[in-house]
DNA sequence: AAGTCATTTAACGATTTCTTAATACTACGA
DNA sequence: TCGTAGTATTAAGAAATCGTTAAATGACTT
């Protein structure tokens, strides 16, 4: 299954998180739908009949708990999964989520990068997709919930921005990620940083790592590679 | 679908973003019609009936938003992709762009590789276009992604402008390309740059790759063929 | 407040890639 | 056969790009 197929229903009463979301899962290249309340949600998933529905708890009239339970009734949404989204304070809905049939958690304030491999996991988890499963590579196993990368079993932790990288290279082994491409998808497109940046972080990388895994192709880019 | 059937449509009301945009967009083959304001845009999106449309959010009269919605409800528009192009400043989570029906988002300051690409990326995506598929010809298969040429299976790689030329002459197979022609799609057509750098160009290829790909063709080009 | 760690920058060196220039070669017509 | 026009070859210098180090910054900890 490849991200193209996946359709994604983001149900959120707020606009800009609507548009925010939108934004960031549809550049992933999912399918994106939204609505923004929880009657039209509930129809909207029984047309489209997303593999995945962003569910706000907190809506006017019917709130996201309550659309869960419908939608959990709905057999030809069987297989769909929900996340919720709650604010950080709200945790009683946890309680009162899972039981109405939640699959996930994501809270706001909602980061990009969290956002995107949270969906990846929750999709992996149910769907046996390999989106982006755990990459292992000629020794090389990065995983993306623990923050870890193992090499040949050993773990050896990286920071942020590093690990980041990593992750962002081995997503796509072979392919090339042109510098902008990195900046953009590590840094965030609006962050400005100079190019040295980049081969430093590299430089790290393959230290810890072994200078084997990471290619360099002057003038284009990098790619994880052996 | 080829690059030359794309019709692509940019609106900014600025004349420097316009030349730039238009001039890198015909450089790949891109079919290119612009207009400097929104009215302007919807008349002519539904005379021409583009692929893509790239606009300005930020424009007088009718902005970005407002084009995009009123061209999302011409129904003879319904399969068109629009991308916006916005600054870097305005954080996509607080424009109302994907509500009103864009398929992209491109910041500037605008770095032509990455515009190319990104346009090849929105155009694959929606399009299923072969645009930079891998060419197999002979037992050559090029893979822009990896940026590897593979020679019977083996892998060879090449620098930047080795593989530029060579994916030039791959990408039509039998065509002969002028080197005038080569000049302006390798090295862009403001580069100043002798004849022989051509020839040196191919022979390193043919020593790369061997001898039988590349064809002279006297006081005329040079072509890929078996 | 001192110390640690992650991140970024700046400076310089190292390397690769690109271009040129000079010369050799080849095919073809006079 | 000679001359010409165009391409091939080679080596060397120029330019671009990357690697490396050390040091500045800033957040967070002790």
């Amino acid at each position: 299954m490849n991200k193209e197929d996946i359709k994604i229903l983001i149900v959120d009463d707020e606009n800009d998180i609507l548009e925010f979301l939108s934004y960031n899962l549809k550049r992933e290249g999912y399918q994106v739908f939204v609505c923004d309340n929880g009657r039209e949600a509930i129809a909207k998933a029984k047309d489209i009949k997303p593999q995945l529905i962003l569910l706000d708890v907190m809506m006017p009239e019917l709130d996201g708990i309550e659309t869960c339970r419908q939608i959990r009734n709905e057999k030809t949404l069987s297989d769909t999964l929900i996340a919720f989204l709650t604010a950080r304070s709200e945790d009683y809905s946890q309680i009162a989520g899972f039981d109405a049939g939640a699959d996930d958690y994501i809270h706001k304030p909602i980061k990009p990068r969290v956002l995107i491999s949270r969906i990846a996991g929750v999709l992996r988890r149910f769907l046996s997709s390999d989106a982006d499963a755990n990459a292992d590579i000629g020794g090389l196993v990065l995983d993306r919930e623990k923050f870890i990368v193992f090499k040949e079993g050993n773990p050896v932790s990286l920071p942020k921005k590093e690990f980041e990288l990593m992750a962002l290279l081995m997503s796509k082994p072979g392919k090339v990620f042109l510098r902008e491409e990195i900046l953009d998808k590590v840094w965030g497109g609006d962050v400005v940083v100079g190019d040295r940046t980049i081969d430093v972080h590299i430089r790290k990388l393959r230290e810890k790592l072994g200078e084997n895994y990471i290619k360099t192709i002057k003038g284009v880019g990098y790619k994880f590679d052996l």
